[in-house]
RNA sequence: GGAAGUUUAGCUCAGCUGGGAGAGCAUCUGCCUUACAAGCAGAGGGUCAUAGGUUCGAGCCCUAUAACUUCCACCA
């Protein structure tokens, strides 16, 4: 083995042997299933950390079932990403002076499909480096054949039942990207504004009624204005006439609940075409629906000498002809949210149009339902809330965009005008076998491909095997950003179609930040680049320092120098891993209980045992940072920094029987500690694992340790490591250089075995140069230091004078007083005493009791200085 | 407007069903001891956001308050 831990050296290498060998492959059988299906990757660049975070999470999950003996399935796979990769196909296009239409949307279909064949394959090598143990064979595209016929499938069953319908609604809609986008994408920010109030003339002359308005450019679409029923100061106007400024028009003065007495003026116009609400009110009272606004988000001829400007640009152009006609009663400053498009930032237009909707409200119940009796548990449990709340209080999803790539709606019109929905592309008309037959040009939301994610990529429609074994999955892990957006679309998808919840267990991370808590993006360029993490400081490293520490659900907060951090941990572990092959290469291998144990081998076990039970436990409870801190905790201050510089006392000793002991307890606990460290960090626990002699094939498939089964364990041993650090205490408070070692006197009370037993221990550790009982105090002049039942003392000729060891004692003395007044305290308040529970009060008496006699020996010693 | 989260050492965060405040990094001191100087041994450092309350006992439970973050939402 290398001197130093180098990733770079194996980790490929380590990769290209496990696909080869198809450790990642699985089929079904008797077993029991431990499944995961994989957020699909959007095939539109490269791997950000967030996907390292997303994937690192689901390969720990299925590594360690792996190894549990669980038949685990990881399905990988990507997602078509249509807007986003539409984008880049029409920029492409322009900079080779070339236009979607220009080029026909068969054409731009098939270059669409080339970007996928080009890109698919780059993302999914990122993956690989990272170390992800799905099951490449099974790698699902949401616009594959099979998952394409199960959107169809889908599409048309919803359709049949009448859950999918086609109607004029307002939507958001992007002048910019030119789609529609669903109201997940439209994103709200505040904007600083003005509130415009405009006059508005009756007709008959008899005064007029003044509106605040936040976009005057829309008033080209007004067909009323709106008061509240309720409000006294339009008492016998409603239903008069008004003059609508700048076009002329008579528009009607209505009355309706929608309107708020206390805002503006108390008047709003109504613009049906261009604002939601406002739409509503218009159906209500049979209003004219007039659109000023066209797709590129231009004004139309409605907006007379304005036509043609942009909505916002406009604006000011308005308000001065506003100004100028006597319109404007005042502008005042005013603070809103307005929509912009998630993808391209622009402001979003709310807009009239013909869409595809699916019915949601009967959908959503079993989706609620699943979740209130725990058949489908989220974790953390707090973020069940965000879910239910979106469905609780759901809208009709509008599925229809106005793109090219993706799903195409699989509606047919004949020229007949009859229209139908069809799996399979039909010859002819299911009415009047027409052979005439349009398909409707939008495509579908690309959620509505991934909300059957976790059974179309089983096979769905079809009756499969894989379908039957594995469906439901258990565990979907994903970012609290997309809960309404996907989660809960694939719950009532599974529901409806599969008649169960896709998944049992919901695992919610945070956003992966930057170390200051900001947001990463390309556009500020505080970006972690995953793949270079990698290369610096290895897979690994990689996945442990995102890991560890973490709080599920929680944002994290990470910079390349915890990847470095990790890397330095990982190092510590391979070479006490290399301190251990190298020790053990003379083993003959036996089983622990049937070997003589020291108590500090007792206590090592222990310590292993604790660890494992606790790793098991946390990774049940999806507390993955949790699980990596209680072993790197282990592996530091338990295995490295104790047990190994003590096993070095019998490793270079004489008793051939306690080294013996020794190398299968340091094989055993290391060999353990790979397999339970395994699913985190893959690559240098196979690694080592195959260079510990007894290797099996692959630590992938070792069982996965529950607990140390071996007999007697206990941890006297803590006792010793007490002893030592008193010394090492004393010695450091006296200024002695780790290089000077001394001799070490120990006086013990009574006869005891686990001191006599220890003496080399507390030697080599406490920077002695031997350690020897006495039974009374050595003529030699000694510094003294008590530590509990024993009396240590170290050569004051070797260390220093009088005056630090009395100060070393005052210092004792003190901590000691502190601690029995504070007993004292607790012991006098008849409350604790009374009330707290019997175990703590005795144990506060004990310890009160010893600290008094120690303290007593302690001033004794004082004394005698 | 509704909801959720966060607030603990200089920094990043742990802290289980309430029972003496923890880790890592950083800082300081001493050591190149034959697994690791990417190391070892030790030290300093905290009114647990604020104010009340419940309790024998509160970082933890309750109620307000403040600051920050995020999600949801059609008030012109």
């Amino acid at each position: 083995m290398d001197k130093n831990y180098s990733p770079e050296l194996f980790e490929n290498e380590i990769y290209q042997k496990w696909l080869n060998k198809g450790y990642f492959h699985t089929a079904p059988d008797k077993r029991e299933h431990y499944s995961i299906v994989m957020p699909p990757l959007n095939v539109t660049g490269k791997a950000h950390i967030g996907h390292a975070l997303d994937n690192t999470i689901q390969d720990i999950l299925i590594r360690t079932k792996r190894m549990q003996g669980y038949n685990t399935l990881w399905v990988p796979g990507t997602d078509h990403a249509a807007i986003a990769t539409e984008q880049v196909l029409v920029k492409d296009l322009k900079r080779n002076g070339l236009s979607k239409e220009s080029i026909g949307r068969e054409e731009f279909l098939k270059r669409g499909w080339e970007w996928y064949g080009k890109y698919t394959h780059v993302i999914c090598d990122q993956l690989k480096k990272l170390g992800v143990s799905c099951d490449w064979e099974r790698l699902a595209f949401t616009m594959d054949e099979n998952l394409n016929r199960a959107v169809r499938h889908v599409f048309c069953q919803y359709y049949k039942e009448g859950l999918i319908y086609r109607g004029k609604r307002v939507v958001n809609y992007c002048p910019s990207c030119k789609t529609t986008i669903s109201d997940n994408e439209n994103v709200h920010i505040d904007q600083n504004t003005y509130l415009w109030y405009i006059r508005y003339p009756f007709a008959d002359g008899s005064g007029d009624v003044t509106v605040a308005t936040t976009r005057p450019e829309t008033l080209f679409g007004d067909t009323a204005v709106a008061v509240n029923p309720q409000d006294e100061r339009f008492k016998g106007q409603v239903g008069k006439d008004l003059i609508l400024p700048l076009v002329n028009k008579r528009i009607k003065l209505i009355a309706d609940d929608y309107c708020e007495m206390g805002f503006g003026t108390g008047a709003v116009k109504i613009t049906p075409a261009h604002d939601p609400n406002d739409y509503e009110v218009g159906l209500r009272h049979n209003l004219e629906v007039v659109n000023c606004i066209d797709d590129d988000g231009k004004l139309t001829e409605q907006a007379g000498q304005f036509a043609g400007m942009d909505r916002i640009e406009a604006r000011p152009l308005i308000e001065k002809a506003l100004i100028e006609g006597g319109y404007l009663v005042k502008k005042e400053k005013y603070k809103n949210q307005v929509g912009t498009c998630e993808r391209c930032g622009s402001f979003t237009e709310p807009r009239i149009s013909t869409q595809w909707f699916v019915k949601m409200k009967e959908l959503a119940r079993p989706a609620i339902e699943a979740v209130k009796n725990g058949t489908l548990k989220f974790h953390p449990k707090r973020y069940e809330k965000t879910y239910l709340n979106w469905l609780e209080n759901i809208q009709d999803w509008c599925i229809s965009r106005q793109i090219w790539l993706g799903h195409r709606i699989p509606v047919f019109t004949c020229s007949h005008g009859h229209t139908f929905a069809s799996e399979e592309f039909p010859s002819r008309c299911e009415v009047c076998g027409d052979t005439n037959l349009t398909q409707d040009n939008d495509v579908l939301d690309t959620w509505f491909s991934s909300a059957l994610w976790p059974f179309s990529t089983l096979g769905y429609p079809n009756k499969t095997e894989l379908l039957d074994y594995y469906y439901p999955t258990s565990t979907l892990v994903t970012g609290y950003d997309i809960i309404t957006f996907w989660v809960s679309k694939m719950v009532f998808s599974g529901l409806k179609f599969m008649g169960d919840v896709p998944f049992k267990d919901v695992v919610i991370h945070g956003l992966v930040r930057d170390i200051h808590g900001i947001k990463m993006s390309k556009h500020l360029g505080n970006g972690v680049d995953p793949i270079d993490m990698i290369e610096k400081y290895g897979a690994d490293a990689l996945r442990l320092s995102l890991i560890n520490g973490m709080s599920m659900g929680t944002d994290i907060k990470y910079g390349e120098e915890k990847a470095k951090e990790a890397k330095i941990f990982i190092n510590k572990l391979y070479n006490a891993s290399k301190f251990v092959i190298q020790n053990v290469k003379d083993i003959e291998k036996r089983e622990l209980n049937s070997l003589k144990l020291q108590e500090k081998d007792k206590w090592l076990l222990s310590e292993l045992d604790k660890l494992v039970r606790a790793v098991n436990k946390n990774i049940e409870k999806f507390a993955l940072g949790v699980a990596t801190s209680n072993l790197i905790e282990f592996t530091v201050s338990k295995f490295c920094d104790w047990y190994i510089e003590l096993s070095k006392v019998d490793l270079y000793g004489d008793d051939k029987e306690k080294k013996g002991v020794t190398q299968n307890v340091l094989l055993y606990a290391l060999t353990t500690l790979l397999k339970v460290f395994h699913p985190f960090i893959p690559f240098v626990t196979e690694y080592i694992y195959q260079e510990l002699p007894f290797a099996e094939e692959t630590i992938m498939y070792c069982e996965f340790p529950k607990k140390v089964d071996v007999k007697g364990l206990n941890n006297h041993f803590e006792h010793i490591i007490d002893i030592i650090r008193a010394i090492r205490n004393a010695r450091a408070e006296f200024n002695v250089p780790d290089n000077r070692r001394t001799n070490i006197y120990l006086m013990v009370e009574k006869k005891n075995k686990l001191i006599e037993e220890n003496l080399k221990e507390i030697a080599k550790l406490g920077f002695g140069i031997n350690c020897e009982l006495v039974e009374s105090e050595p003529a030699e002049k000694c510094t003294k230091i008590i530590c509990g039942e024993e009396k240590i003392f170290l050569p004051s000729g070797q260390l220093v004078d009088n005056a630090k060891e009395r100060e070393h004692l005052e210092k004792e003395i003190e901590k000691l007083n502190f601690e029995i007044k504070r007993s004292e305290k607790m012991l006098a308040n008849t409350g604790f005493v009374a009330k707290a529970p019997k175990a703590l009060v005795d144990a506060e008496k004990e310890k009160l009791g010893n600290n008094r006699k120690l303290l007593e020996k302690m001033q004794k010693e004082l004394k005698e200085i």
